[in-house]
DNA sequence: TCTGGGGTCCTAGGACCC
DNA sequence: TCTGGGGTCCTAGGACCC
């Protein structure tokens, strides 16, 4: 079989025996931790609403059949929400973060080899799994993630990682399969390929499904069906990849040990628009500070940052303005006040008055272990200060709570005007002691 | 008259994902 | 009034090198 890969790869050993894998992902995920600690959310509509309170981002079915779409803004779903008793809830990552962790660890009694690919979804390697007990084992696993975790999760089962995505497109769209679709079955799966439309596919975005439109394509069969030597032409490797994976040949193996993160951001909508420098220092501060603090979690470090900021498109009245820079350090640094320094020295170089600015963030790429990088000959920081300050700052605010440190000029909460909505966040059940849900038996 | 060939690295931009 | 945030991969094209 001829390896479909842009660059000669070794990771994929396994590639070419008859593999199986199993993607599980959460129902409405976000929602459903919010069930988890409120029963009397069940059955009733439930959204959760993006950073800043700006749009829908996860509904359960009975917010989703009263027509919530996917993304929606906030603003112009608020009327039909307080109408129809929609709980609506502020996005609490901390939460989510900490169920999705749980229920990682109840796939990892079901195979050794997972692969989390997103906070709600992970793949699960079956090929070890003898193909007439997939099923059962999936229906299993389903099972005890709801029991120990409270998570109600959808299956699907196939040869391929795209095809286990579209078996678990089927469970989720067909509640009659009781959450688990195996195409483990050729010809089962070469009936379902005919009747869900090519969009559906994982990978297929609008561009390339103008394109696939263009070849004739309707049908994910019909996708299947291409010439992959045509679908490389108009597609790169990335269609050439996609018609094999559809066919059962896997070219995309599972990424069991999470590579090194290669870039970091942290970019925020402000609450209000910014038009005064002194708080547009203060916000990018406070976003460096946190980059930092993201990239000493996973000891990478970096000696170069993007400062960006920009009006909004939605204020069509005002001028427009969008821009960045590069601010660049002697050497590699995780330190929080060296990026904060850095923050606020590229900000007053592209700052202009007059603008009313909506957004701005911090921006890292090539990031590298910072032990293994190369140390500056001239202006070199001095670690071992530093990081015994980060150090402390860190086991304060993972024994306090975030942000109980902060620098003085990333501003302190009281003081920020700049700062993100949350105005209808969740307590931080599983995460701080504070918060944690108060049981009373009787 | 006539001006190589092949490689790497970097960047910007497009596309897609959750 | 009000429209998220944070990633990955791929390609083309230019700079540069020998």
């Amino acid at each position: 079989m001829a390896m479909v890969t842009s660059q000669s790869s070794s990771k994929a050993s396994r590639v070419g025996s008859v593999r199986s894998f199993a993607l599980s992902d959460g129902n409405s995920f976000y929602c459903s931790c919010e069930r988890v600690f409120d029963p009397r959310l069940a059955r009733v509509p439930v959204i959760v609403l993006s950073n800043n309170d700006g749009c829908a981002i996860a509904r359960t079915p009975e917010a989703k059949a009263l027509g919530i779409r996917m993304g929606e803004p906030w603003f112009k779903i608020r009327q039909l929400c307080r109408s129809e008793g929609v709980r609506v809830y502020s996005s609490n990552y901390a939460l989510y973060g900490d169920m999705s962790s749980r229920v990682n660890e109840v796939y990892r009694r079901f195979s050794p080899r997972i692969e989390v690919y997103s906070i709600d979804e992970s793949f699960v390697d079956l090929s070890d799994v003898r193909e007439t007990e997939r099923a059962e084992l999936a229906r299993d696993m389903r099972e005890t993630v709801r029991k120990w975790t409270g998570i109600p999760t959808c299956v699907g089962i196939g040869p391929t990682r795209t095809l286990s995505k579209l078996a678990n497109h089927i469970a989720k769209k067909h509640p009659e399969l009781g959450g688990v679709c195996d195409l483990t079955d050729e010809q089962e799966r070469a009936a379902w390929m005919g009747l869900i439309p090519m969009q559906e596919i994982w990978g297929v975005g609008p561009a390339t499904a103008r394109k696939l439109e263009a070849a004739g394509c309707d049908s994910v069969a019909d996708v299947r069906d291409l010439d992959p030597r045509m679908a490389r032409k108009s597609m790169t490797v990335v269609g050439e990849r996609l018609v094999y994976e559809l066919r059962g040949i896997a070219c995309l193996d599972l990424e069991t040990v999470a590579p090194t993160r290669k870039g970091c951001a942290v970019t925020r909508s402000f609450s209000d628009r910014v038009e005064d420098l002194a708080v547009m220092e203060q916000a990018v501060a406070a976003h460096a500070s946190r980059l930092a603090e993201k990239l000493r979690a996973q000891a990478l470090g970096t000696d170069h940052v993007t400062i960006f900021f920009h009006t909004s498109e939605h204020d069509r009245d005002g001028p427009q303005r969008s821009v960045s820079t590069v601010v660049t350090l002697p050497e590699a640094s995780n330190d929080g006040l060296v990026l904060l320094k850095a923050a606020k020295f590229g900000v007053r170089r592209i700052w202009r008055d007059g603008y009313r600015y909506s957004k701005a963030g911090i921006i890292s790429t090539d990031l590298v272990p910072l032990e293994a990088s190369q140390r500056a000959l001239i202006g070199a920081f001095d670690r071992e200060r530093g990081g015994a300050l980060m150090d402390a700052v860190d086991a304060c605010n993972r024994r306090f709570g975030r942000g109980a440190v902060v620098s003085a000029a990333a501003g302190l909460e009281r003081e920020r005007s700049w700062s993100t909505k949350f105005e209808m966040r969740s307590p931080r059940y599983t995460t701080r002691l504070d918060e944690m849900p108060v049981v009373a038996a009787c």
